[in-house]
DNA sequence: ACATAATTCAACCGAATGGTTCAATATCAT
DNA sequence: ATGATATTGAACCATTCGGTTGAATTATGT
């Protein structure tokens, strides 16, 4: 289940997790754009967007086609749909362990309980003493 | 449909882009360990793992019981299912703006042709002339 | 009480990020 | 040819990142 090393996840996710950059995507959702189409709406220099849609690039997001000295952007979906399947078949796995995890740790809770009453006193168990994190 | 910016996806993107911590969080998925369990598979000092925990954690996507001088850590799977969703929102989006794309775009090209027929000669459009990209 | 174990803190390092500015290059329009 | 436009390249800067080492903190076992 733990699998070997996949760059293109390293890419697809450091791409999306930009703001500036899921912004430039979001864009291009609604049609091909040039490098200063994208740039318009943004309070960065044009070199910046330039730099931004080349990592896009780079991670298998956007493809470009050059007409003459414009470069038209688009999306790319196939790299997208491999992160979101990842995503999603972890988030699927994750939350059944978490489910199994659950009813194996209320059965324990339970078992203990009966074994406290049997002792009686001291019910709290070394779980029970956690200080539950979060803590910032 | 372009939202305001949303941190807690910068962060989770963030923090699922290192292939190290992907691992760790599949780790998790087999249950709750400190961070001495989770260090041990890999080549790194603890330090650096016990760095790599904080930002799961940053991240909303780990939490962790502090036991005595032990901090157990465990999968919180909340912002992983936002993050998934938004994937999954894009992902389907684009994809039908990308039809819609197509369907227009052949359309078009149907046109053009026609046209080109009727005056003869010089079939190649603006866009047939494009040196698509992915030129590395 | 004391050594050991689990973890963080602090300082540091080199490389990558996200941004800038100022060319350089290539294309288009006149 | 000339000038404007679209884009990248190169150099630089501050910050973050992923890693290290060494010391501090806290809890455990004997």
């Amino acid at each position: 289940m733990v699998q070997y090393h996949r760059p293109e996840l390293d890419r697809v996710f450091g791409a999306v997790a930009d703001p500036t950059r899921r912004a430039i995507l979001d864009a291009l959702a609604r049609g091909p754009a040039r490098i200063t189409d994208l740039a318009r709406p943004f309070p960065v220099s044009l070199n910046a967007i330039s730099k931004h849609v080349k990592i896009l690039e780079r991670a298998g997001l956007v493809a470009r086609d050059v007409v003459g000295r414009e470069h038209y952007c688009r999306l790319e979906t196939e790299r997208l749909r491999e992160a979101a399947a990842w995503l999603e078949r972890h988030k699927a796995f994750w939350e059944s362990r978490l489910d199994a995890l659950a009813r194996h740790v209320t059965k324990r809770r339970q078992a203990e309980r009966r074994a406290a009453v049997r002792r009686r006193g001291d019910a709290g168990a070394a779980h029970a003493r956690a200080r539950t994190g979060a803590s910032r």
